[in-house]
DNA sequence: GAAATTTTGTACTAAATAAAACAATAAGAC
DNA sequence: GTCTTATTGTTTTATTTAGTACAAAATTTC
């Protein structure tokens, strides 16, 4: 067996531009609703994700699987690790080195501390870079979207890119409104999506639509990727998972600083000079 | 098909006394790490169980299968509906050392990570305490406020906190428009700002304010402490200076994330239920 | 625009699996 | 202690399933 202790979704992560195109797709609906997909028959898995049987297969053999039914023993053993804990338990103490206190926020901050680790390490510098030079682009309009709890996220973005460049704009409101958004959407616009679990079926079409009028799309998700990856140009996926019934948005707060923090660098001049632009008017506005 | 309203494991424990005792020993084990063992196949379980293949095809019989398939597509999907939902526990991902890279966002990552290290040292466990005290008491009706930036800070914890409880209101639009808000303001509310630098005055003068008509004020800042540090029941000062011309928000999420997670533990009968009731009403209206 | 290569699906085979029939064992009744 | 009944395991049989070979289609290359 592999002896990685990775799971079987960040290995596909890892690979997801050496898939075929078919093989993406079946990858992707995997880690959809992961690991359900995975835990029924080739049959079954290569139905659900629209492709043939051998294209399972394939997938599955390109992970560093040999047979089919090694791919589920090690999905169940992921699960089995995972579940251990049920809904009715108290939340797992994480082991605190000597000298650190065990209460609750010191508990809970460790789990996010290691959800911030284990994204840097999954973070694509590639993608990231992408995502930036999108972003810094003055001729491309930008768009940000956020779901229903990740719309601070959308917002925080929204706030601190507004300082630096024009032409920014932040979808919120009722779903209904969206639409005359969608309308406005061009081939030149950048189009930045927050979707993280439980992915939001209005949020996907928003973004799929997008993409198919031309917009790039930048997504903004969890580990196990919302279905936008499959059509998005840059796919940032932070960890979120903590000792917690809710995902931390810490790990995605730091993405949305690290881009703004990028931006601010490389184009100083300019942003200096947007900034104090800004201050000035403030300034006279007030009085 | 059977009554799909409770899991298997419900039905198990409920046939407990009915099933003949090589069928228990299987069922226990199958409970003993649900759902695991029954995502098997009939040898694998039975020789997990210690039994042979009959017993287990008798043992789903009995609990209303027509088949070992059918028991296996409905483990399935209560493992989805179980994994898609918020009320989803995830392990914690301990953070492992790696070869260290020199990029931006390596870099950047870094200096929140010591930003949330340092912040750890310095946030008082009491003021914490105290602060999820007022907020979990449903006889207060809380306000939120944030400044010019910091506002998306204010909507996380809004849209959080609103699905643990009622009588939550953000405030924001336009800084005329928060008069109103002030004049709804008893000694019965509780109000929490998020105030970092550069301070901002309207929003300091609100909270003043609001102190002086009789609410508890929850103060969320920098290092630096903004001067309503002075008047506020509760003040949780976390570390934002990064490598950055901006200030790192993620310490400051994490303060919010980590009184919602405690609030849910706290209060996890409570707040489950205000949680699918809130699904089953998105569930409904969708419709 | 034709040839080569990659990607994907169809048709088939060999292996494993679920389920049934039957035999053995254990438990209980009289 | 023998007979009866309930319980469990062994063997066998149809299916289903994973996996393979090969052809079609799509894509890329020249």
């Amino acid at each position: 067996m592999n002896g990685s202790a990775q799971t079987i979704a960040e290995m596909i992560r890892h690979r997801l531009d050496h898939l075929t195109p078919t093989e993406r797709k079946a990858a992707l609906v995997l880690l959809g609703n992961y690991p359900v997909p995975g835990l029924q028959t080739v049959a079954q898995f290569a139905k659900q994700a629209m492709v043939s049987n051998p294209t399972i297969l394939r997938l599955i053999a390109k992970l560093g699987f040999a047979a089919y039914a090694d791919f589920q023993r090690c999905l169940r053993a992921e699960l089995e690790a995972r579940l251990r804990s049920p809904l009715t338990k108290e939340v797992p103490v994480l082991p605190a080195t000597t000298g650190e206190t065990a209460d609750f926020v010191s508990t809970y901050w460790r789990s996010v501390m290691a959800a911030m680790a284990a994204s840097l390490k999954e973070l694509s510098v590639a993608e990231f870079e992408g995502a930036v030079a999108l972003l810094a682009d003055h001729r491309r309009p930008v768009m940000i979207l956020g779901g229903r709890l990740s719309s601070s996220l959308a917002a925080q973005l929204y706030l601190h890119l507004r300082e630096l460049r024009p032409d920014v704009l932040l979808i919120n409101g009722q779903t209904a409104s969206w639409a005359e958004h969608l309308l406005d959407v061009t081939a030149a616009h950048t189009l930045v999506v927050f979707d993280i679990r439980r992915y939001q079926e209005d949020v996907i079409r928003f973004g799929q639509e997008a993409v198919r009028r031309g917009a790039r799309l930048v997504l903004v998700t969890d580990e196990w990727l919302s279905p936008l990856a499959a059509v998005a140009r840059q796919v940032l996926a932070v960890r979120t998972a903590v000792n917690s019934h809710w995902d931390s948005f810490a790990p995605i707060s730091s993405v949305v600083e690290a881009i703004i923090a990028q931006i601010s660098t490389d184009r100083w001049h300019e942003v200096r000079e947007r900034v104090e632009g800004l201050e000035a008017i403030r300034r006279d506005v007030a009085l």
